[in-house]
DNA sequence: CTGAAAGCGCTTACAG
DNA sequence: CTGAAAGCGCTTACAG
């Protein structure tokens, strides 16, 4: 904390006036008038003033900050919704400070009880699990918003995830109409979020009438789970023209098995991943893809606590928001003979990859 | 800002001691009779005491906090950086805050100024670019250490970097003991890290005796601009049987554009990259690079930064790390004809790859 | 519209 | 080893 710097006292001293009317002015309080205002703004600039947060918080009672808990910022859409709560605390008015998950519990508790000493006034946690140690954190005395996690939700929680099921549901249509029959689902694993995709998934084939063709495979949500998820799925006897994949790591994993397994991908083998992640638009990726709205859910987020913290009013409890679809290279028509049969048994030798194994 | 919480006052009443024998307990100084402390703790423990920072901050005229300024979380190295950063400075006690840059200039300069206004007492930027308006922020009074970029530094300023020279020249090493000779470079643009890059490029070729083998196609940091400058370096009349791209972002654009030129890597063409980013290590990429010790270096800025605030003593100006090679299957030993005129020349529906353009 | 005063929750000399 | 007091830089009733 650097002393040297002008504090209201020297801003006040300059522009003639008492410190209670330099900090009305600076809070652009109607109770000063324009002229008095004016002069303090000046002498504020002259010495280059800048407030002390720290002290301000101490003395109006509250913080004008919320903590921000993201799992992990390694994956990408964790970033994108970040970014939409950052953009709409700011607008908003409210600071806002970070703290990343960690696979080491005690070090994220440590962390989020480090952020608790800032005072923030709510929190929103973005990621599929709540921080350690959430239950002391998030007191009721601290509002907080959870994206993309789903829990049995306290009274003073808030969610704000997207519809999953309408998401596979876009994913099965989009290659229903296509042609495909035989859809095979990689999973996600066993979370709230991996579940509620699955669930969509069945539910969309029924609709089609094809609960015959119903196969989940056991994934994750990492480039090598979906791998080898896919591997398992196409090693089968009635092996699927399309595969719906948990997500966009999970996906491009996929695209890797078939590869491998000399399948030429829209030709042999679709691919339909789900988050939408800028990864899977890169050229060289090219998928198909279920896109959540990821930053707008991280402006809802926070425009639901900021607007919480600032009325004091609760508002909604659960906000869902819709997907869409991204329509890329990865998803085309079934082979005409039903099966890939045939493009197995083309020797390997023929078949060429940007991407060796 | 929540009122119910208990206060150092509170404490000093059930344990029935003074509020500076609190503090000074809490802050484990050995001035306090260990019976006193053991008092004080559990009285704290039972009320669910927690310091306040804000106020802490206040009183003790410094805040044990610094800020990181990262230019864009999009970019994994940058996290890798970031997560280095994080982990030292909390293991040494400090608390970090965390400002995102922004490609509105003004909306950055806010930012950061905000960040002042929480009074940190240094600051690490992540990042080839200082933030916007670095210049008010980054005054004599607030030490900063840069990481991965180098401008001319005033006296206060630290750097830390990856020698990139050396980078190249790994690279470039590798290259040739696999036989290749013609090697071009696809560069990074016009920054002071890509410029590094390709001198590093040029002083290895020439070391090799290969200066007449030398090319800079002019490329940039993104997967698009990787997958032009691909374009133009195989389109010369000279085709390379290797490229070295100035990152990882970019080479995977040239990864697709290999596939969309009919060339089978590394068969055909070698690729390497630069960075050592995770998605490049992803099954479906498999890209040879050259590896930045990303952790390390935001260890080494943290280590720095806070070594100097705790001691007051200028440590060294600039750290520059090693880099290393990151071998995977992107690069082999060049086609015997050395060109690849006769892959060119293979029909394009002959070539299958999984990323169709 | 303006100022003097109290207070936010800590820390830190200063006495004892 | 312990306590009373001043102070950090603000904000906010409260008077005027």
């Amino acid at each position: 904390m650097p002393s040297g710097e002008p504090t209201i006292r020297d801003v006040a001293a300059r522009a003639g006036v008492s410190k209670s009317l330099v900090s009305l002015a600076l809070q652009n309080s109607s109770r000063v008038a324009p002229g008095t205002r004016q002069t303090i703004r000046r002498a504020a600039e002259e010495l280059g003033y800048r407030p002390n947060a720290i002290a301000r918080t101490l003395g109006a009672h509250r913080s004008r900050t919320i903590g921000v808990f993201v799992l992990d910022l390694h994956n990408p859409i964790y970033v994108d919704i970040l970014d939409g709560v950052q953009a709409e605390a700011h607008r908003l008015d409210y600071r806002t400070i970070v703290v990343v998950g960690s696979s080491d519990r005690r070090a994220e508790r440590a962390e989020l009880d480090k952020l608790m000493e800032f005072r923030v006034e709510g929190l929103v946690t973005v990621g599929h699990r709540l921080p350690a140690g959430a239950g002391t954190a998030i007191s009721e005395s601290c509002p907080a918003v959870l994206v993309g996690a789903e829990p049995r939700l306290p009274p003073h929680l808030v969610s704000v995830s997207t519809d999953d099921i309408r998401g596979s549901a876009l994913a099965i249509d989009h290659l229903v109409a296509l042609g495909h029959s035989a859809i095979t689902h990689v999973t996600g694993g066993n979370n709230s979020v991996a579940r509620k995709r699955e669930r969509g998934y069945v539910q969309a084939m029924e609709r089609h009438g094809l609960q015959a063709r119903i196969r989940c495979i056991p994934g994750g949500f990492t480039d090598e789970r979906g791998y080898q998820g896919t591997i398992a799925a196409l090693g089968g006897d009635e092996p699927p023209t399309a595969l719906f994949v948990a997500n966009d790591f999970a996906a491009i994993g996929a695209l890797a098995a078939a590869a491998d397994r000399g399948l030429e991908v829209p030709r042999d083998l679709s691919v339909i991943g789900y988050d939408g992640t800028r990864l899977s638009g890169l050229r060289s990726i090219g998928l198909t893809t279920v896109a959540q709205p990821l930053k707008e859910m991280g402006v809802a987020a926070a425009t639901q606590l900021c607007s919480r913290l600032d009325t004091g009013q609760e508002g909604t409890r659960r906000i869902r928001m819709s997907p869409g679809l991204l329509v890329r290279t990865s998803t085309g028509p079934p082979p005409r003979h039903a099966g890939v049969s045939e493009a197995r048994d083309r020797p390997r030798a023929a078949v060429s990859t940007t991407h060796p194994a």
